[in-house]
DNA sequence: CGCCTTTGACCGGCGC
DNA sequence: GCGCCGGTCAAAGGCG
């Protein structure tokens, strides 16, 4: 498996927006849709100069009191995951009171993910994670354990019920419609992929715990942002039925509502 | 003992 | 060319 494969498609799931650090990087989204095949991080040293041409970057984000108990007391803490993230450094960043923090993904070994987590000086209750490349390494059986699994307990929250879903433009995203779900599940039979239970905590807590609007620099700055926010419907309880239908998903999984009159549509990293 | 966080140093890209 | 800045490295120490 390339690390490429499961680049950050147009993931859509409450939280989360995608931004493709590429030379076009202002263009529309359409144009990033076909960027995976140059999407290349280069073995466990992702150096964040040279990927920048074709780096895909998930931004997530998420209430800060999702938060709130785990052991990171304050600061950017990484929300849940159910991954083990090793931190790796902390920087304060210009313009923003608050340090970034710099995670890599423990979970397995030459895992190239990689997560930024840094608190939103436009909205300080808010965590902005950036993902950075995916996790390509199947799912460990037990990675929950250690420090990571403390850190997840920590920050169980209790569910709300509305999830903001952003559906992606509806031209935006062939490659993805390209593969069926099934197909895209497909590839992932393999019980060490497929999850169960807790691999998804973290997607299904950003689903469930607030009604928070996903607020990115990358929509902040969009022209059309209004109408993206438009877009972004609380979540009913026949959409969560239908969302359900969807089973446990990986994490690299993203769901969204397509637009005008289809369900959920669900694509896999 | 293994894994984690912390923190200062270092590196490379970018703008002036 | 220089300085700034973001991202990473690596040593040191802490914790279970």
């Amino acid at each position: 498996m390339e690390a490429g494969d499961c680049g950050f498609s147009k993931a859509s799931n409450p939280y989360v927006t995608d931004q493709e650090l590429e030379d076009n990087d202002n263009v529309s989204s359409e144009a990033g849709a076909e960027s995976p095949p140059s999407t290349t991080f280069n073995d466990t040293k992702l150096s964040p100069k040279k990927g920048r041409r074709s780096i895909q970057k998930r931004v997530v984000s998420v209430p800060i009191k999702d938060v709130e108990g785990s052991r990171y007391k304050g600061e950017s803490s990484p929300p849940s995951d159910s991954w083990a993230w090793r931190k790796y450094g902390q920087k304060p960043i210009k313009g923003s009171p608050y340090p970034r923090g710099y995670y890599r993904c423990s979970s397995s070994k030459g895992c190239p993910a990689r997560k930024q987590v840094e608190r939103s000086s436009v909205d300080p209750k808010m965590l902005v994670i950036t993902y950075s490349c995916e996790h390509n390494h199947p799912w460990p059986a037990s990675r929950n354990k250690s420090a990571s699994a403390k850190q997840a307990a920590a920050a169980e929250t209790p569910p709300t019920t509305k999830t903001a879903v952003k559906p992606e433009p509806s031209t935006s995203h062939d490659t993805e419609r390209e593969l069926g779900t099934e197909e895209r599940f497909a590839d992932l039979t393999d019980d060490s992929i497929l999850t169960t239970g807790d691999e998804l905590a973290w997607f299904r807590e950003m689903e469930t715990t607030s009604s928070t609007v996903l607020e990115s620099p990358l929509f902040m700055e969009r022209n059309n942002y209004d109408a993206d926010v438009q877009m972004v419907f609380p979540m009913k309880e026949e959409d969560e039925s239908l969302f359900a239908d969807l089973g446990e998903l990986p994490e690299c999984s993203f769901v969204f509502r397509h637009q005008g009159n289809v369900g959920p549509q669900v694509g896999i990293c």
